[in-house]
DNA sequence: ATTGTATGTAAACAAATTGTAAACAAAATT
DNA sequence: AATTTTGTTTACAATTTGTTTACATACAAT
């Protein structure tokens, strides 16, 4: 179960956000500023902090600052909560470090979805560097594929489609899924511009790597 | 059958909530503090726990972080009584580990309903993806179908339907049943389509491994 | 056996999904 | 700024999947 710590100094905010993030199964912890979250989040670890970033005694930059710094969490996520028009807080709040932010006034399914979609980007970035399936060699440290030993160059989307089919070989990935892993949450293309990504996968490796699902997805024939 | 412990001190409040959701079927089990508790959630293991926060003896937090430390119980469900008045214990009750809350005063309708979707959410996240049953696999995340361990490829409605007839062997399903969870609440069909679909399965399986239960419906041979 | 109802099935038809070339747009590089 | 590379869209063809039809067949009840 997911650890989550929220951190905001308006009671209201804190119990909407605890409340819509625990039913969805969420473990919830709270603090009311920047200074008790970081106690927070040293005492119970969480796998990531939303965070409103004006608060009193110290604000939600300084205290993603403050955690970044530390070794032990320079990986956790951190998402951001911010004022629609404080458009220019935006550059501020991921130079900070943060992950990604939402704009107020909060839709509870947009927050949730946006939960978990940054929480299973996450988990595939961190499962693992390098990957080896079939003839197919995929290496995330140095965005380098190989295709039976042999350098190819892919362009970044490409690899980051791979790299998504590659990190579970036979799963099938809808077109949703790919959507919200490769493009991210906020980012809308067509259809048509996934099957094109993937026939130019298929040319670059060959033509049955990738196996077309009918009316599923895409997934990398086992 | 889903078991429930119900821990409040007031006899009344207990046998309020005994009965409405014993009519639904639940087992039941009840203790009236938090000490009492404890034993009992050792002792029949229930799927999930109505408690009161105020309780003499022990309140309903503290048995909770109780419950809760116990590796055996620590993914158990929990769901608190609160007053409607004390709005930010709500915040406490969820940092202590609990899943829900109801306030009081209790409607049974509230009641039964967010029991039952905190049990569904709960099974949701252990649901089964791979299905074994005589020599058919089936595999939600590939989607993919063997027979006698061969791939035999399933469109999205043969695999749909499939998925249902092999997730409860042997148990009848009415051509309702097989709309209503294939096709949809709102899709009308003739009564020949399904007919036709089941036919395609009993062509790539065998033509015996579906049963047709005259006026009823389909289901697999156990 | 006859009748009526429910189911089986091949084939026709309809709808939905995907593949793909080519044009266009945006970003990165020189 | 020009060029090259990368990413997206479009429009339509090709293919697969889904539905209906029309009739055959099975089966239970009378």
């Amino acid at each position: 179960m997911k650890k989550i710590l929220i951190v905001d100094d308006e009671p209201d905010i804190l119990e909407f956000l605890s409340y819509n993030l625990q039913k969805e199964g969420f473990k919830i912890y709270t603090a009311s500023d920047g200074k008790i979250g970081l106690e927070k989040t040293n005492k119970y670890k969480p796998d990531l902090i939303i965070a409103d970033v004006m608060m009193p005694n110290m604000d939600g930059i300084e205290m993603c600052e403050k955690i970044r710094s530390n070794k032990d969490f320079d990986s956790v996520l951190i998402l951001f909560l911010t004022a629609r028009s404080e458009d220019y807080t935006h550059i501020a709040v991921l130079e900070s470090g943060a992950d990604d932010f939402i704009s107020k006034p909060i839709k509870p399914k947009l927050l949730v979805s946006k939960v978990k979609s940054i929480l299973r980007r996450f988990e595939i970035d961190n499962k693992k560097t390098f990957y080896c399936h079939k003839e197919v060699e995929l290496d995330i440290a140095k965005h380098c594929v190989k295709i039976n030993g042999e350098d190819v160059p892919f362009a970044r989307k490409e690899f980051d489609l791979l790299k998504l089919l590659i990190s579970t070989p036979g799963k099938v990935f809808t077109r949703r899924d790919i959507l919200e892993q490769v493009w991210g949450t906020d980012i809308y293309v067509g259809d048509r511009t996934i099957d094109v990504h993937i026939n130019r996968l298929r040319d670059k490796i060959y033509q049955d790597y990738i196996k077309t699902i009918k009316g599923i997805g895409y997934k990398l024939t086992d």
